[in-house]
RNA sequence: GCCAGCGUAGCUCAGACGGCAGAGCAGCUGAUUCGUAAUCAGCGGGUCGGAGGUUCGAUUCCUCUCGCUGGCUCCA
């Protein structure tokens, strides 16, 4: 006797035979929309999921966000579906959705082309028109693998013989069978809004010992609109890459001569740095920091007792010289630890906040750097706190209250906040770990940031949370970090004399607020796109004479503005007024002062903004007095 | 480090069965003295990323190498 099972869906009761098509229910509803997917307890499930036990559904329609993944993923599949027709040596991967699209991995001995990629893309529009039905098959083990072994689809054969319990889930389309957990669209018509994207070398299962793969990325969306939108955020991206703007602007500049990695600061760059960095050592000398100055190489047994020789891959070798091995810095912890370590220390005295614009050298491999934001040589804003257990939630308070200052200041508002909790393998005591993830938990609280907890992601030496910046374009970065560190702490026997005369270990927190200097600078590019706020532009002012006989007023005005603190330039070239204001504009000087007969008979400048446009007369007395507060007060937007 | 793509003037890019390497912008010089996004003219500028090989001849074909890009991997 077939069993019956309830399903409720919306207002509606069915009953339906064990192991039909949840679908069955649709044709009873009077929903004037097709759904593509079932939701219940959370779970979204094919709308062919046939009915197991009872269940509450409610209906998911094309367009819902929470499809997105899925049909991303259906889009992955008709990806594999068009490179198996075209290609039918191709042996294929995973392919899963990803953040901002689906890729799917295949193994072939030729390299996909751009016109591979077309010739896909076609193949996948041809397909997806047929609009075949999408089938969730439940396959005993041995069947599925039969299927695919036929196919001669090993890397699916692997991953059946690895993951698939008795019976396995696949999915069919047309002649394409792809073992898949799912859920999946109903059917190929229902992707319309996609787009390969690029081709790339993945390594099968992540295993760089593995075969090689080629990992084609694309993305889709449910309505056109979307697509475009978010084809114009990769151009409006590309627009803001500050490996173009960096130079552009005359910021920065690296060379093959210095190696990769390696970063000058050019005049223009380096101004922006200090007024970073000046703002940077007055926050924290408010907030009761000291500075401290250490080297860039340490004999080689420091970084053995720290344990960085034995964990930490990422060091150059060491340099060698009278007998001795020294290794170029990756991290400031060991010099701070060592200044910590030259005398007794009293609990009277913790916390103690040493801070540091310390340059590092990491040996990052070849094929990771990146611009700014992937370097060799680089400045962290860095620091570590000294304190006791019961100075340890004031603390992390504190380092997150500074850290969301100094970060809004350059409007970096929004954050995703990450909370990592004690891994499987980790060094230190229990009881030390939960204190601190409850200090760090009680903090984040306190802070009304939101967060989330990613368990067991911390790092073997202590907890930690990190936070991401949102900028203009809602990209997101990490930056801050905050971890505690047992490891350190144990290694090198701090200690200090508690109020009970007995030895006592500090906690020590390790914390980086804006990351590094080269790559916040690279975010502040893409995010500001070279528009720098006033207080931070390397030219605030240029003052353009519009001819010879107005030079000298020109100049006059330089020196005033200058002995105001402003840097200002005067472009005396031989050119039209429109020339140099273009000039200027595309230098993104903030505030562009031209002067004429006008302007000398009146003691003015006629100011233009940048991006805004002329902006009519102003005195020099009004000019002065409304750039000084706009400095002051570090203004993104600049307002006359 | 691995896979793939790309390296031609400071920048953006043309180019060529393997046969003296081009444009625009920038730079320099001169003329123009000008009112809110490019005045005109002239000139200079290249081991065609580097090394080796094939060839009578290589920027072009081959090998190696360096750098960059997209990913992978790594990320104390």
């Amino acid at each position: 006797m077939d069993e019956l099972i309830k399903i409720k869906v919306e207002e509606s009761v069915f009953f339906l035979k064990k192991g039909t098509p949840l679908s069955e229910v649709l044709s009873e509803l009077p929903s004037p929309q097709k759904p593509i997917l079932f939701k219940s307890e959370g779970q979204l499930l094919d709308l062919s999921f046939p009915a197991d036990r009872e269940r509450e559904l409610s209906l998911v329609f094309a367009g819902d966000p929470q499809a997105l993944e899925v049909l991303r993923h259906s889009a992955s599949h008709l990806l594999a579906h068009a490179v198996t027709e075209l290609f039918p040596e191709v042996q294929v991967g995973m392919g899963p959705a990803v953040e901002n699209g689906y890729y799917y991995d295949f193994l072939r001995d030729r390299a996909f082309t751009p016109e591979d990629l077309e010739a896909i893309e076609k193949k996948m529009r041809e397909i997806a028109t047929q609009d075949l039905p999408i089938e969730r098959l439940v396959l005993p083990k041995e069947e599925a693998v039969k299927i695919f072994s036929e196919k001669n689809q090993k890397l699916k054969v692997e991953l059946i013989e690895e993951k698939g319990g008795a019976e396995v889930t696949c999915y069919r389309q047309g002649n394409f069978i792809d073992f898949c957990l799912g859920p999946h669209l109903p059917s190929t018509g229902l992707i319309k809004h996609f787009k390969l994207l690029s081709v790339s070398g993945a390594y099968w299962k992540g295993d760089e010992r593995g075969p090689q793969l080629q990992r084609i990325y694309g993305t889709a969306f449910f309505s056109e609109k979307e697509l475009q939108d978010y084809l114009n955020f990769l151009e409006e991206a590309k627009k803001r890459d500050h490996r173009r703007l960096g130079p552009e602007l005359e910021l920065f500049s690296t060379h093959e001569e210095l190696g990769g990695g390696l970063v000058i600061w050019h005049p223009k760059g380096a101004i922006i740095r200090h007024e970073i960095e000046a703002f940077w050592k007055e926050e924290h000398l408010k907030d009761g920091y000291d500075f401290i100055y250490s080297p860039h190489i340490a004999k080689l047994d420091l970084w053995k007792r720290s344990g960085h020789t034995e964990f930490y891959d990422a060091m150059f070798p060491p340099l060698e010289f009278e007998g001795f091995k020294y290794q170029l810095k990756p991290m400031n912890c060991p010099f701070h630890i060592m200044a910590y370590k030259s005398r007794q220390r009293s609990y009277r005295e913790l916390p103690l906040r040493w801070a540091e614009l310390g340059t590092v050298y990491r040996y990052e491999r070849s094929g990771v750097l990146h611009g700014l934001l992937r370097v060799r040589g680089f400045t962290q804003d860095d620091a570590h706190i000294f304190c006791r257990d019961d100075q340890l939630e004031a603390e992390i308070k504190g380092v997150i209250r500074l850290a969301t200052k100094l970060l809004a200041a350059f409007g970096f508002e929004s954050y995703q906040v990450y909370l990592a909790t004690r891994p499987e393998k980790y060094v230190g005591k229990l009881e030390d770990w939960n204190k601190a993830e409850q200090a760090l938990e009680e903090a984040l609280k306190a802070s009304g940031l939101p967060y989330q907890i990613d368990e067991g992601e911390g790092v073997f030496y202590g907890p930690k949370i990190d936070i991401k910046i949102k900028d203009a374009i809602g990209r997101l970065w990490q930056c801050t970090t905050v971890q505690l560190d047992f490891n350190l702490a144990e290694r090198f026997d701090l200690t200090y004399v508690g109020e009970d005369g007995h030895f006592h270990r500090p906690f020590l927190i390790h914390r980086a607020l804006l990351g590094s200097m080269e790559r916040f600078f690279g975010v502040l590019i893409e995010h500001y796109k070279g528009n720098f706020p006033l207080w931070l532009a390397p030219v605030q002012i240029i003052i353009l004479p519009i001819a010879d006989r107005h030079e000298a007023y020109a100049r006059e005005i330089q020196t005033r503005l200058r002995a105001e603190g402003f840097r200002v330039q005067v472009d005396d070239s031989r050119e039209k007024v429109n020339k140099k204001i273009r000039e200027a504009e595309v230098q993104k000087i903030p505030l562009i002062a031209v002067v004429g007969d006008k302007e000398i008979s009146n003691q003015s400048v006629s100011l233009r903004i940048h991006g805004l446009g002329d902006r009519g007369q102003i005195s020099l007395e009004a000019l002065i007095q409304q750039v000084k507060t706009l400095i002051q007060n570090k203004s993104l937007e600049i307002k006359f």
